[in-house]
DNA sequence: ATTAATTAATTAAACGCTTGTTTAATTCAA
DNA sequence: TTGAATTAAACAAGCGTTTAATTAATTAAT
C-alpha cells in the first residue's frame, strides 16, 4: 500500500459514486478500506474535509491540455472541436466514478463554498471550448449558432449516458449485465455521434 | 388545506429537490409543511413509502401526450420533433423541482426497484421520440443517424441546463440571484437552440 | 549500534447528537 | 361512542466525532 490517505480517498469515490455522500457513512468507508473508523478522521478531521480532500485531489490530475489546443495554430475549428470531443469522451468515461461524484455534488448543492470550487475547477474547459467556437464564428467557419447552449449539448450529452446507468441501458436496449462504459466500441459510438452532431450544427453547409 | 397527504408530499419535494432525499430529514420536513414529525409516518409509514407515494403521485400528472403525436398523420417528421421540444421543456421547466427528485433518484441509483419504476415511467417518452425519428428515416425525411444517442441528447441538453443551477448561470454569465428557469426568453432560448440543433442535425441538407 | 526519547499511527470504546419510527395519551369529528 | 387525527415524548439505532490507551516508527543521544 503505497499511501493510506489515497488509499481511503479512492475507496471515498467508490462509494461516494454509488450511494451518494450523505449515503455513506465513515464506518462504511472505513470498512471498505479496511481501517480503523478513527483514521479517516485522524487523516481528514471531518467528513466534509475529506470530500475537499477528494475533490482537491482528482481534479488536478484531470486537468490541462485543453488551453494548448486553443492556442494551436495548425488546426481548423472543426479539428480542434474534434480534438476536444475526443479528450472529454475519454477523460469522463475513465474518470466517471469521480464524476458522478461531482455531478450529484452540483446538483445537489450540498454545500455552497464545495459547489463553488466545483463549479471553478470545471469551467475553464467550457471557457476553453467557447473560444474555440467564436473564433471559428469570427473566421467564418462556423455558423452563428447559440455557443453557451451548444456547450451545455456537448457536455450533456456525455453527462446523459454517464451519470444514469439505468436510464442508459433501457435507452440501448441492454440487459442489465452490460456496462457500456467498458465497451471501447461503444465509447467509439459516443465520440462519433457527438462528431457528427457538432459537424452539423457548426459547420456551415 | 385541501388534502394534508399531498400537502406534504409537495413540501416533500421542495426539500428533496434542494436537499437531496438523504440530506432531508422527517423532522426538517414536519417543520416545512408544519405538521407533527409523527404525522408523515402516520399517514405514509416510512420515509421510503413517502418517496413511492410521491412519485406515483406526480408521475401520473406529468404522462401523455406524446403518444398522440407520434399517430398524428398531418404532421411531418421535423414538426413532430418540434412540438417534442415544446413540451419537453415546457413540462420539465415547470415540474422542475420533481423533475430534480427524479433524476437524483436516477443517478444515485439507491434502490433498485424504486429506479426501475422510474425508468419504467420516463421511458415512454423516449420511445415516443425514437419512433418519430425512425419513421422519417424511412420516409427518407431524415438522415440515418444514432437514434439512440440523439434522443440522449435531446434530453441531456436540457438535463444540463436544469439540474445544475450554479454551472448553468456561470455558463450563461449571469450572476447568483438570476433564475433563468422563470424567465420565459430563457426557455424560449433553449428551445430555438434544440429545434436548430435537430433541424442541422436530423435535416438532409 | 544500541538504547532512550519522541513522534506518529492505530485501536476499541465511548460520547453526544440526529435519525426514522413507535408509543400512549389526547383531541377531534362523525 | 366509536374511530380517526394529532400530539409530545420516548425509543433504539446509526451517525460523525473524540478520547485515551497502545503499538509502531522515527529521531537523538550514548
Amino acid at each position: 500500500m503505497i499511501d493510506k490517505r489515497d488509499h481511503i480517498i479512492n475507496k471515498a469515490i467508490e462509494l461516494f459514486a454509488v450511494k451518494g455522500f450523505e449515503g455513506t457513512s465513515i464506518r462504511d468507508l472505513a470498512a471498505a478500506a479496511d481501517v480503523n473508523v478513527a483514521m479517516v478522521n485522524y487523516y481528514f478531521g471531518t467528513k466534509e474535509k475529506l470530500f475537499d480532500a477528494l475533490i482537491e485531489r482528482k481534479a488536478v490530475t484531470s486537468r490541462g491540455s485543453l488551453e494548448e489546443l486553443v492556442k494551436d495554430k495548425t488546426l481548423s475549428g472543426i479539428e480542434k472541436i474534434d480534438r476536444i470531443i475526443d479528450i472529454y469522451v475519454e477523460r469522463l468515461f475513465t474518470h466517471r466514478q469521480f464524476h458522478r461524484v461531482i455531478q450529484q455534488e452540483l446538483i445537489t448543492d450540498r454545500r455552497e463554498t464545495l459547489t463553488q470550487s466545483i463549479v471553478q475547477a470545471v469551467f475553464p474547459n467550457a471557457i476553453a471550448i467557447r473560444t474555440i467556437i467564436e473564433t471559428a464564428i469570427k473566421n467564418n467557419e462556423f455558423k452563428k449558432i447559440d455557443v453557451q447552449l451548444t456547450i451545455a449539448t456537448l457536455i450533456g450529452t456525455i453527462n446523459q449516458v454517464l451519470l444514469s446507468q439505468k436510464y442508459c441501458l433501457k435507452l440501448l436496449e441492454k440487459g442489465p449485465d452490460y456496462i457500456p462504459y467498458d465497451d471501447p466500441k461503444f465509447k467509439k459510438r459516443v465520440i462519433d455521434h457527438i462528431r457528427q452532431l457538432m459537424r452539423d450544427h457548426l459547420l456551415k453547409k
